[in-house]
DNA sequence: ATTATAAATTATAATTATTCTAAACTGTTG
DNA sequence: CAACAGTTTAGAATAATTATAATTTATAAT
């Protein structure tokens, strides 16, 4: 109840309308303690996991872009099959588990900034992120 | 004449066996002096252009696929909706022109050896990538 | 509260990149 | 020159995503 009422004034605030389902969108999303890394398959298993709505799939699509758009979501591409979505929405650098994958946030301290020292002329930068793809030990690709 | 003798050459050698299409398409990728950043429809349509020949789709797909695995080019995600691939198949940055959606390969010097202090327990580390996303400095995006 | 209006949701169709299939074709080997 | 495996190909199938258009809902005005 109080959480919810957060997420409609949060909704509100930005110009999105707090529809019933993107309020329960916002709650599956925004109402954890760790970073979310997903893609929209995961969203919709959760949604119906989580709670024991049907929210169609089209508006899964619609909410997430909206909230992406508005700054709630950020969208990271890892593979070309599938995009994942984090709601760490800092330049942050990533993980990357090609067994499981599973995308993990880098500690701030655990990559120290990377320095770029020449930039394309005429372009700014927008940001600058590391992946650092990793996987398991014992394993023999040939 | 020479040049696909090369390739010819190299095909074979990696237990690739040279046909015709395999050779064009060699000559499209790597005769060249800059390391090429492609779409499988940029290589498609590079196909049609510099040679007069249509390969097809499949035939496409299956050749950078098995250069791909051959380690002779590398596949680079920027975006989920395309893959990228990459003549330079070592360990290294891009810049991505967010206007342009060009890949530019960093010099060596331009970004410094990234550190990761903390790995995730159990795994190995596969590479450390840093890509940076630039675009026209005169542009707001609301 | 009722109504009017614009915005959102939904089922479903369309699109796009990619992969699969199975038949026709070609390179290699004996 | 066969024979056989590997390759190419057109087209079908798949999977993620986006578009459509009718229905429903949220909000503002009455
Ligand atoms: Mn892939
Ligand atoms: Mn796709
Ligand atoms: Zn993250
Ligand atoms: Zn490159």
């Amino acid at each position: 109840m109080t959480k919810n009422f957060n997420f409609i004034e949060k909704l509100r605030e930005t110009g999105l309308r707090p529809t019933k389902q993107r309020v329960k969108i916002c709650e599956v999303l925004f109402n954890r303690d760790k970073t979310f890394h997903f893609t929209i398959n995961d969203l919709v298993k959760k949604i119906s996991e989580e709670l024991n709505e049907k929210i169609s799939l089209a508006t899964v699509y619609n909410t997430v872009h909206a909230l992406q758009k508005k700054g709630y979501l950020k969208e990271i591409s890892i593979n070309s099959d599938k995009s994942y979505f984090d709601t760490n929405t800092t330049t942050h650098h990533h993980f990357y588990d090609e067994d499981t994958h599973q995308l993990i946030d880098c500690d701030e301290n655990e990559i120290e900034n990377v320095n770029v020292k020449n930039n394309i002329t005429g372009k700014k930068i927008n940001s600058v992120e590391v992946l650092v793809r990793v996987a398991s030990d014992n394993q023999n690709q040939n």
